[in-house]
DNA sequence: TTTTTTGTGTGATAAATATCACAAGTACAA
DNA sequence: TTGTACTTGTGATATTTATCACACAAAAAA
């Protein structure tokens, strides 16, 4: 478990053996079963994830009950409510494993100490968080630029594997469509 | 000019002036007029822009002619194509100016110096693009939640400036929606 | 100034998508 | 094994939004 988060870490930064003791040392482990929740709405944040292995949903849930997948977690992905996790304050969203998951955890305060320990790692984290807003931007652009039909096929080109691995009901939810019109669209 | 850099930077980190001749010795300046471009779809992206005063439009051209406007950029906004910039490759999306407007410019080759000779510096892009992630989050988010009118309240409640300098037709651009429908949501 | 482009509102209509309702299949737990 | 909850497809209908067309106003260019 522990050389998946190295083997993750070396594709941006190259480590010694030292260095990996001392990252690896701001780590917790947890090992969660589905249905469990790794954040709760309205609970504070306590750690940002790094998913091993499973699956996660970012879900923000609305007034009137309905859920809204903000993203999927799956392996070697960082998830977390980020605006919660930085600014420490509630968190608005939840994060719930949708398979048996594993994650290493990451406290705020090691988070700090790790970046200020080994300025390598900022430079890791700020690596991650440039794709993460290339991601998200691109995501928007799907938004803007596509209807339901062309973003579900977008979805099914970039991450074939999820379309074995969730319902269709939270691929609808993903894609801010309700599950009716995606089953009619991929029929 | 120079000033509005620093104090923007300071809001993050402290500097001595020592550091901030060196960063600002990273950055050229430009001025620039309406309707001029900083970045041309297809072209090489060679400069990440940090606004001191006007307004520019992140925009993407679909091959059916139609404009989708990713961002608008406003005074103490950093902003470019961020997935050409880090990767070396051609704009798939353009950066026009709506108003005159003065930009400091850094190169990819001066950032990655920046970062390197001031490690505060990174510290400080890592906060940005931190903000900048969760901001495009908080962006799908209203595509996921809400429609075209709640959409257009949610934009003139946080941006109410933006709607003296932008015409409707851009704005609707931005929201995802036809400049006809934007137009009888706002009467 | 005059001309041309750009922006805006609004009607009529079409297309996309949501909502409600129901039936049947599948997975999982008691 | 039985039952309960979750999932999926599909019909009927309502709502939202896009598209096309036009008139006119405002702004930029000649």
């Amino acid at each position: 478990m522990q050389e998946k988060l190295r083997e993750h870490i070396e594709k941006i930064i190259s480590l010694t053996d030292e260095e990996f003791s001392f990252i690896r040392a701001h780590f917790t482990i947890k090992n969660s079963k589905k249905r469990e929740f790794l954040i709760r709405k309205g609970e504070s944040v306590k750690h940002c994830y790094f998913v091993v292995s499973g699956l996660l949903k970012l879900v923000y849930d609305d007034e009137s009950g309905s859920q809204h997948i903000v993203s999927f977690a799956m392996e070697d992905w960082w998830e977390t409510d980020f605006l919660a996790f930085h600014t420490q304050t509630k968190a608005t969203m939840s994060l719930q494993c949708l398979e048996d998951t594993d994650v290493f955890c990451l406290s705020l305060e090691n988070y700090q100490k790790l970046c200020a320990g080994l300025p390598k790692m900022e430079h890791f984290f700020l690596k991650k968080s440039n794709s993460g807003h290339i991601g998200s931007q691109q995501r928007i652009l799907s938004f803007l630029t596509s209807n339901a039909k062309e973003r579900y096929d977008q979805l099914l080109k970039r991450y074939p594997s999820l379309f074995q691995r969730v319902s269709k009901t939270l691929l609808a939810s993903y894609l801010g469509v309700s599950r009716e019109t995606l089953s009619r669209l991929s029929s």
